[in-house]
RNA sequence: GCCGAUGUAGCUCAGAGGUAGAGCGUUUCCUUGGUAAGGAAGAGGUCACGGGUUCAAUUCCCGUCAUUGGCUCCA
C-alpha cells in the first residue's frame, strides 16, 4: 500500500500501482469525469499512469492552467493525425500548447497550407476526436525511437531525440498516430468537444532564422461548444478594438506610403489626445521633482560609439546622415540617454545635488525590421516619455522605489489597475552580448530585485531579457478584456555613467561616479496610445476625450445658439463640433453615439427660451435640461473626479 | 529580414480574361425635424506600381512596394 497526499492535506491510503483517475473517482464521480490530468510529486502525470510509491497528488480540470495546457497539447496531437492523413508524408516538429490553444510546426515538402484548408482538416480532428482515442504512454529506448522515426522519415524528430536522454523517452500513440512527447495527455479524444484552427504562420526550426521554416498551424479547443463560442467573441471584441482601425475611425492617426513605413502621423484629434497626456505626465514629473529639458533629433556618431550602442546596433539602424563638407556623421537619435549624460556632464555637480532627473519627451528613430510594424505598438519613429536620473548609489533603492510609485500613480489614473511586472537579468551564459563588469551588474540587479520586494510586485524573473547596459523592472498591464500590454519600464545603469564619465563630488571633496536609472511610464506615446484605445475601446475618459460633446441643433433656426453654448463652454477647454447638417435629430443621434462622443447637447426652441441645454450622455443615458453652467460644472467635476492624483 | 495572406471609390467590401459595382460617406436640392439611419439627384476609380503571357489583363504569371497573420528582432 502506498500513501496518498492531497492538496488540503488529507491522505489516502491505497494499492501501490493506483492511478489518478481512480483516486478521483474515489473523490467524486464529478471530479472524475472533469479531470484531465495530474501531477505526481510536482510532476505532471498521466490520469491512468500507475503510481509506485507514497506521493503528494493534484488533480487538474479545465480550470487550471495545466489541465487546459494538457488539454490543448492533446488536441495537437489531433490535429496532427489528421494532417498525417490528409497529407501522407508530413513531417512534424513540436506541437505545444501555448497561452491560448496550441500549435504543431509541420514540413510540408514544400507544399503549401492556407486557412482555406482549415475546414477539411477541423473535420478530421472532429471525426477522430469523436473515435474517442485512448492516448497512451509508451517507454521506448533512444535505439527504439531513433529507428522509428528513421524509417518514418522525420528528419526533426530524429533532432529532438539526439538531445534526450537514453531512458527518459517517451512515445505517444492515440488512434494511427504516434508522436515523441513527454506527455501528459488527456486520457481519451471524446473530451475535446469544439476545435478551431486559428491561423497558419511560418516558424523557424528550433527558432533559428538561419534554418529551416516550418508551416505552424495555430489552433484551440474546447471541452464544451460554447466555450469556443465565448473564445471567438472575444477574438471578435478584440478585433472591434483594434486601434488601427478605431485610430482610422476616430481620425486619431494615419500613415502614409509616400512618408515612409512605421512612421505614424497624429491627426488633430489624436494629437489632442496625446497632448493632453503628455500635459498630465510632465505635471506628474514637475511634482516628483524632474527637470524638463529638449535635446535634437540627431546627434554625432561619436556620441553612440562612446555609449557603446553604435557597436551594438549601429548596422542594424538607419545609417548616418553625413555634412557636405567636412563628412562628419550624424545618426537619428535612437535613444535619448546620450543625450542626457552630456546635458549631465556639463555642469559639475555636489553629492547634495543629487538626485538630477532629466525628462524629455524625445522622439527617436529606430529601424525596426519591415516585419516587425503593427500599428502605433511597433513604429520606426516615436516619442518616448523618457527621463534619465542620475544619483548617488547610496540613494538608487529609494529613487527606484520612487520611480516605482510614479509609475503606479499613473497607470492607477488612467484605469489600468491590473498589471503584471517583469524582472529582466541577464543571460549569465552569453555575458558577451552586455556591456560592463560583473560588479556593476550585481549591484544594479540586486538594486531591482530589492526593491522591487519593498514595494511588493507581483513579479516574474526572466533571464537574458537584460537591456545591453542593464537589467530592468518591466510593467505588464492587463486591458479591459483581459489581454497583457508592456508598457512602462525602469532600468539601473551602471555602465553609461562610466563610459561618459560622470561624476559629482562627494562631502570628501573626492570625485564619485553617480548610478543612471532609465524610465518611461509609458514606454512610447504611440504604444501607450493604442493601448488605451484598445482598453476603453474609443471610449477615452473624459478629461483625454478629443471631443467631449456634439451640440444637435434641432433645426437650422438654432444654429447661432448652438454657437454661443459652443463658445462659452471652449473658454472652460470644454470643446466639441456642432452638427450642422439638415438631418433629423434621430439621425444625428445616432451618428454622435456611433462616434463614441461623451455628451451630446441637443438645442431648439424651449433651450432657446430658456437658456438652457438637454444633455445626453454617451449610450443614451438621459441627463435632461439644465443651464449651460451647470453643464460646465458637471463636466468638470466629472473630469475631476476622474484623474485620482495620490495627494 | 523570412514564411503565408491581402491590395478595387474617402471608408467597408463584392466582382469577372472583353477597360467596373454595392453600402456608408461626400456634394446639391427638397424636408425644419425633439433622443440610434427622412427623400431625390450628382460627383468620385490608370482596379497599388513595373514587367510578361494574350487579339484583349484590373482579372493569369513574375517582380517591386505597402498592409496583414506569424517567426526572428526590439537600445
Amino acid at each position: 500500500m502506498i500513501k496518498i497526499t492531497l492538496p488540503d492535506g488529507s491522505t489516502k491510503t491505497v494499492s501501490k500501482g493506483t492511478t489518478a483517475i481512480e483516486i478521483a473517482k474515489s473523490i467524486s464521480e464529478g471530479l472524475a469525469r472533469n479531470v484531465l490530468c495530474a501531477s505526481i510529486n510536482g510532476e505532471t502525470w498521466d490520469l491512468n499512469r500507475s503510481i509506485q510509491q507514497d506521493s503528494s497528488l493534484k488533480l487538474y480540470t479545465w480550470n487550471d492552467k495545466e489541465g487546459k495546457k494538457c488539454f490543448w497539447h492533446s488536441t495537437a496531437h489531433i490535429m496532427a493525425e489528421a494532417l498525417e492523413y490528409l497529407y501522407p508524408g508530413v513531417k512534424f516538429g513540436i506541437g505545444p500548447a501555448i497561452e491560448n490553444g496550441f500549435y504543431y510546426d509541420i514540413d510540408l515538402n514544400g507544399k503549401t497550407l492556407s486557412s482555406e484548408d482549415f475546414t477539411k482538416i477541423e473535420e478530421k480532428m472532429k471525426e477522430l476526436s469523436s473515435k474517442k482515442l485512448i492516448f497512451e504512454r509508451k517507454k521506448v529506448s533512444k535505439k527504439e525511437a531513433f529507428n522509428y522515426f528513421k524509417t518514418k522519415g522525420d528528419e526533426y524528430k530524429i533532432e529532438l531525440i539526439q538531445d534526450l536522454n537514453d531512458g527518459d523517452i517517451t512515445f505517444y500513440s492515440q488512434g494511427n498516430f504516434i508522436d515523441l512527447c513527454k506527455g501528459p495527455h488527456i486520457q481519451s479524444s471524446e473530451k475535446i468537444k469544439a476545435i478551431k484552427l486559428l491561423n497558419v504562420a511560418g516558424a523557424y526550426w528550433k527558432g533559428d532564422e538561419k534554418r529551416k521554416q516550418l508551416t505552424r498551424i495555430y489552433g484551440i479547443s474546447f471541452p464544451k461548444q460554447k466555450e469556443l463560442k465565448n473564445y471567438l467573441n472575444l477574438l471578435q471584441e478584440a478585433k472591434k478594438r483594434d486601434h488601427r482601425k478605431i485610430g482610422k475611425e476616430m481620425e486619431l492617426f494615419t500613415f502614409s506610403q509616400r512618408v515612409g513605413q512605421g512612421l505614424p502621423m497624429w491627426l488633430p484629434k489624436g494629437t489632442r489626445l496625446r497632448e493632453k497626456l503628455e500635459k498630465f505626465l510632465k505635471e506628474a514629473q514637475e511634482d516628483a521633482g524632474y527637470l524638463p529639458v529638449i535635446t535634437p533629433h540627431i546627434g554625432n556618431k561619436q556620441l553612440y560609439i562612446q555609449s557603446g550602442h553604435y557597436d551594438k546596433y549601429g548596422e542594424d539602424s538607419f545609417q548616418p546622415i553625413k555634412t557636405p563638407n567636412e563628412g562628419e556623421e550624424f545618426f537619428l537619435k535612437p535613444m535619448n540617454c546620450p543625450h542626457h549624460c552630456e546635458i549631465f556632464a556639463q555642469k559639475q555637480y555636489s553629492y547634495k545635488d543629487l538626485p538630477v532627473r532629466i525628462a524629455e519627451f524625445g522622439t527617436v528613430y529606430r529601424y525596426e525590421q519591415s516585419g516587425e510594424l503593427h500599428g502605433l505598438t511597433r513604429v520606426r519613429g516615436f516619442t518616448q516619455d523618457d527621463a534619465h536620473i542620475f544619483a548617488r548609489p547610496d540613494q538608487l533603492k529609494e529613487e527606484f522605489i520612487n520611480v516605482i510609485d510614479l509609475v503606479l500613480f499613473i497607470f492607477n489614473a488612467l484605469g489600468f489597475t491590473k498589471f503584471k511586472t517583469q524582472i529582466s537579468l541577464r543571460d549569465k551564459e552569453k555575458k558577451e552580448k552586455y556591456i560592463g563588469s560583473d560588479e556593476n551588474w550585481k549591484k544594479a540587479e540586486e538594486a531591482i530585485i530589492e526593491a522591487a520586494n519593498e514595494k511588493k510586485l507581483d513579479t516574474v524573473i526572466e533571464y537574458g531579457e537584460a537591456a545591453f547596459y542593464g537589467p530592468k523592472l518591466d510593467f505588464m498591464v492587463k486591458d479591459a478584456i483581459g489581454r497583457e500590454w508592456q508598457l512602462g519600464t525602469i532600468q539601473v545603469d551602471y555602465n553609461l555613467p562610466e563610459r561618459f564619465n560622470l561624476e559629482y563630488v562627494g562631502s570628501d571633496n573626492k570625485k564619485y561616479r553617480p548610478v543612471m536609472i532609465h524610465r518611461a511610464p509609458f514606454g512610447s506615446m504611440e504604444r501607450f496610445v493604442a493601448v488605451l484605445i484598445e482598453h476603453c475601446s474609443g471610449n477615452f475618459p473624459l478629461w483625454l476625450a478629443p471631443e467631449q460633446y456634439i451640440i444637435l441643433p434641432i433645426s437650422e433656426k438654432f444654429h447661432d445658439y448652438a454657437e454661443k453654448v459652443s463658445r462659452f463652454l471652449k473658454k472652460y477647454d470644454i470643446c466639441g463640433p456642432i452638427d450642422y447638417r439638415a438631418e433629423t435629430t434621430g439621425r444625428k443621434i445616432r451618428d454622435a453615439e456611433v462616434s463614441k462622443l461623451p455628451y451630446i447637447i441637443i438645442v431648439g426652441e424651449k433651450e432657446v427660451k430658456e437658456n438652457i441645454i438637454t444633455v445626453r450622455k454617451h449610450g443614451g443615458i438621459d441627463l435632461g435640461s439644465m443651464k449651460i453652467n451647470e453643464f460646465k460644472d458637471l463636466i468638470q467635476e466629472e473630469i475631476k473626479s476622474l484623474i485620482k492624483f495620490n495627494n
